[in-house]
RNA sequence: GGAACGAUGGCAGAGCGGCCAAAUGCAUCCGCCUUGAAAGCGGAAGGGUUCACGCCCCGGGGGUUCAAAUCCCUCUCGUUCCGCCA
């Protein structure tokens, strides 16, 4: 959530900042929610007042049983009744003002970071660094799409995954299955110096979905299970984010630095029938992820931190990569500045996403309350969240595949995974 | 799934419907003492909102009452016992 303080004081500077995401409709939202916030305001102050009033009654009420003045305490406690009636008024139509100002509140994207480059969509997201290891030209044997090279392999088995689960699910075997643990136990390996291993659950409460900004306003891109009010997370962003929700961290515990593997589940609705073949896009997918709890002051050292942590492990898989950074006009609800890492697929010819870092500033912590205190100072402020997929399975899987493809069909797997494949190198062709 | 009990500050743990933002202990911070520390002694200290007065917060929500941490309902979570189970 945006700061409302900062909304109400300074109404003009989000509204500018904002305005840079390039949505015109959000500054109505924004209207809505000062109008909102201001009648808010104005109705506790008249709540308060009569609160004030029926509680130094009550303590009069009290007092004059205690003196044995029944009779004025009657008199005191039929002004009282009458004083709470009209407060109950007030505080039904308070509920469903405040109601209303959070539902709003909830679906205002985050500021983007005065650095981020502004843009409409995703063909202005600028190229920062790269391309690195692209070489001059490919072999022709590089440049079979992974659906078909896997398949024959016998590593990945589309048609059957549909028939157990229907569209848009994967299925890998033999050395493919063996390779997709591979990459996730390299990816948690390569952070464990930095970074606490969790393994958190995948299924978790509306709250916790909340929080991080799928919902309310993206319900429909997440599994839900009704009968039990769960949501299946789309990345383990989620369950770490609300990890230490409601929670007052001491200063000294941070930067507080956790990774995760996880499934992630993704109904990809406004993505029907878009990357359809092989791996690119599927409903179930692993993915390790790294996370960071910090101060706003440690959160832009901690963001260049991850990027290049991601960089080393993608070029140690030696894939040619490029990092991008998001404009304003592409930017996650909730980003305040992102980078998404870039692999070059050879057999599909296609930039593939795999990675994407980003810090959130307060806007998760406000919607999950986390908070930290430093000692000595007054109060408490909120943190900043930072995080980023550390490498996210299918796709990387498949730019292996495409990349690393020898001239007899086989394909080589880069030295880093060797300790993790039961000593194979190759995944030879049938 | 059934039954019983429980949920209070960083932790532990009191709390007759009004004198309760809440005893006490531990932990924390400051001071005294000490060469330094421990012990001991004295003191400070919850969160949110508000310019402020004030208002709100004793697991969540609702109710009774002039007045609720305290009574009632309900949900969630925990512990124990039973049942089931990888």
């Amino acid at each position: 959530m945006i700061d409302v303080r900062l909304l109400r004081t300074q109404p003009d500077l989000v509204r500018s900042a904002l305005a840079r995401r390039g949505s015109p409709e959000l500054l109505d939202q924004l209207d809505q929610a000062i109008a909102g916030d201001e009648r808010m305001r104005d109705i506790v102050a008249q709540r308060d007042a009569i609160r004030a009033q029926v509680n130094e009654m009550s303590k009069q009420v009290g007092a004059l049983r205690k003196a044995g003045e029944s009779t004025q305490a009657e008199q005191l406690q039929v002004r009282s009744r009458a004083l709470g009636e009209h407060e109950r008024i007030l505080a039904a139509e308070y509920d469903s003002v405040q109601l209303g100002v959070r539902d709003v509140l909830l679906r205002i994207p985050n500021t983007p970071h005065p650095d981020a480059p502004d843009g409409a969509d995703d063909h202005d997201n600028p190229v920062v660094a790269g391309p690195v290891g692209l070489p001059a030209e490919f072999a022709d044997h590089q440049r079979v799409a992974h659906w078909a090279s896997a398949t024959t392999l016998g590593i990945l088995d589309g048609e059957r995954a549909t028939k157990i689960s229907g569209a848009m699910f994967t299925m890998q075997r033999g050395l493919g299955a063996t390779l997709a643990r591979a990459l996730c136990q390299y990816a948690l390996d390569s952070n464990a110096d930095a970074f606490e291993e969790i393994r958190p659950p995948s299924l978790v409460t509306t709250a916790t979905l909340t929080a991080t900004g799928q919902l309310p306003k993206f319900a429909d891109d997440s599994y839900l299970i009704e009968r039990d009010d769960l949501w299946c997370i789309p990345t383990a962003e989620v369950p770490l984010t609300s990890m230490y929700a409601g929670e007052v961290l001491d200063a000294a515990q941070l930067p507080l630095r956790l990774m995760a593997f996880s499934p992630c589940y993704r109904r990809e609705a406004g993505s029907a029938g878009r990357d359809t073949r092989g791996m690119l896009r599927s409903h179930e997918f692993d993915k390790v992820e790294i996370f960071a709890l910090a101060t706003p002051e440690q959160a832009p050292g901690l963001l260049a931190e991850m990027v290049g942590r991601v960089e080393k492990l993608i070029a140690s898989l030696e894939l040619p990569y490029r990092i991008i950074e998001i404009c304003t006009g592409d930017m996650g609800q909730s980003h305040h500045r992102s980078f998404d890492v870039e692999v070059y697929a050879s057999g599909c010819d296609n930039w593939l996403e795999v990675s994407s870092i980003s810090w959130f500033s307060d806007y998760q912590a406000r919607r999950a309350d986390i908070r930290y205190r430093v000692p000595g100072a007054k109060g408490t402020s909120l943190v900043n969240t930072l995080n980023g997929s550390a490498l996210a399975v299918p796709r990387v899987w498949a730019a292996i595949v495409e990349n690393h493809r020898q001239a007899d069909g086989s394909i080589s797997i880069p030295a880093v995974l060797h300790p993790y494949m039961r000593g194979a190198h190759v995944i030879p062709a049938p």
